[in-house]
DNA sequence: AAACATTTTAATCAAATGATTAAACTTTAA
DNA sequence: TTAAAGTTTAATCATTTGATTAAAATGTTT
């Protein structure tokens, strides 16, 4: 039986370990404040494997970061792009599925807002997922506008009143709870219900002028 | 002459020159980020003077942290608060003048989400502000959904739009500059927009159904 | 079994960092 | 001028932290 690793019987292996634990606390606490022997305590495992494995903390973040971001902006291009969905239905598809990918990954906003304040790392990655994502619905949007179907305005103010709408309330969850006094609970509901009244908000927003 | 600080001539006291470098700093940077000897370069003084007196570098955090929150809330209360003016001119007015401040203090809600993620601290002082920010204006809008000329809507959501359109831009900029590929300019420029922009989509939202 | 790869342990480094101390210097007040 | 308060300097601590090393233990392949 041919293994690339090798192992007692049917664990995963501590290379897949260290991954998952430097995920969760990368994720939860960005870069600075997680600590290598944080993650060594996390997955079980001695701290010498983590640099055995990965190098160095720099190293293994960046592995998290890459499929941080994907996971971040991959969900929206297959939509986005799909040329048989009216712009509403894109836009209400998108809205939902966003927010529903944010209520599993409640953290992944602040961490990619965050560690793309610091770094410049992966920039040509980044710059050549979102060329894909935007190309076709920001041209039947420009097209529409064109033709009066709704009002003119600057593609950066659509993205952003999107992001405003669908994201923020997850970076904002903190400060939301504590000065709203909000539980859990409410949050979620919250949340659930924008996934309905978000699409009808941005449809008033590109209407309203 | 009584003088409760002495200095040669007229300047700065060093305990005031501590605070503006801290506050500079731990705003564009947060806590962690943010060494002691940074602190201590930033305002010209040795390090010793620092904890002689603030005695901790948390304790010099608090005087910031306490500053900033009540920068970011402090503006909204006259404002909202005022019975002359309509439910629109008052969304107008807030909308504007917080763009404004924020165009002067572009770090500061990355700055209070980030700290406020963590801490617990200062949890009672908050939360009485936000009451008196709240109250008044709060009670016209549900009055106004009441008679029908609002749509019906949980005061949370409106908080997140409001935020969310307002305040997110800020947060989002270096994500923004590096996918988009905008420049400072740009960005200004479209902030500058917002200000007029805002309070129409928040009408269009509050009429939305 | 022998050879090889993987995993674990413990010890240790060097640098960064928050904090303290003691001594000197400067200004103000008595 | 002297005493007190405020300010500065330099040296030093103890802890944290990222990283490395050497050696052993465990498992796999030949």
């Amino acid at each position: 039986m041919i293994m690339a690793k090798a192992k007692k019987k049917e664990e995963v292996p501590a290379e897949e370990k260290i991954k998952q634990a430097a995920r969760k606390l990368f994720t939860e606490r960005g870069f600075d404040a997680v600590k290598t022997r944080d993650i060594a305590a996390e997955a079980g495992i001695n701290l010498a494997l983590l640099n055995y494995y990965f190098r160095s903390k720099q190293k293994l973040f960046d592995v998290i970061m890459v499929e941080n971001f994907e996971q971040f902006v991959q969900q929206l291009i297959p939509v986005m792009g799909d040329e048989n969905l009216s712009l509403d239905e894109i836009i209400a598809k998108v809205s939902g599925n966003y927010i529903d990918m944010l209520r599993n990954n409640p953290d992944l906003p602040f961490f990619i807002l965050n560690e793309m304040k610091n770094e410049s790392s992966e920039l040509l990655v980044i710059r050549e997922k979102m060329k894909d994502v935007k190309s076709g619905f920001i041209k039947r949007v420009e097209k529409a506008m064109k033709e009066g179907k709704l009002t003119p305005l600057h593609m950066g103010h659509l993205m952003m009143n999107f992001m405003g709408l669908v994201i923020f309330p997850f970076v904002a969850k903190p400060v939301l709870m504590k000065v709203n006094g909000f539980s859990n609970k409410e949050f979620d509901a919250l949340m659930d219900e924008r996934k309905d009244l978000v699409p009808i908000w941005l449809k008033a927003i590109m209407k309203a002028k």
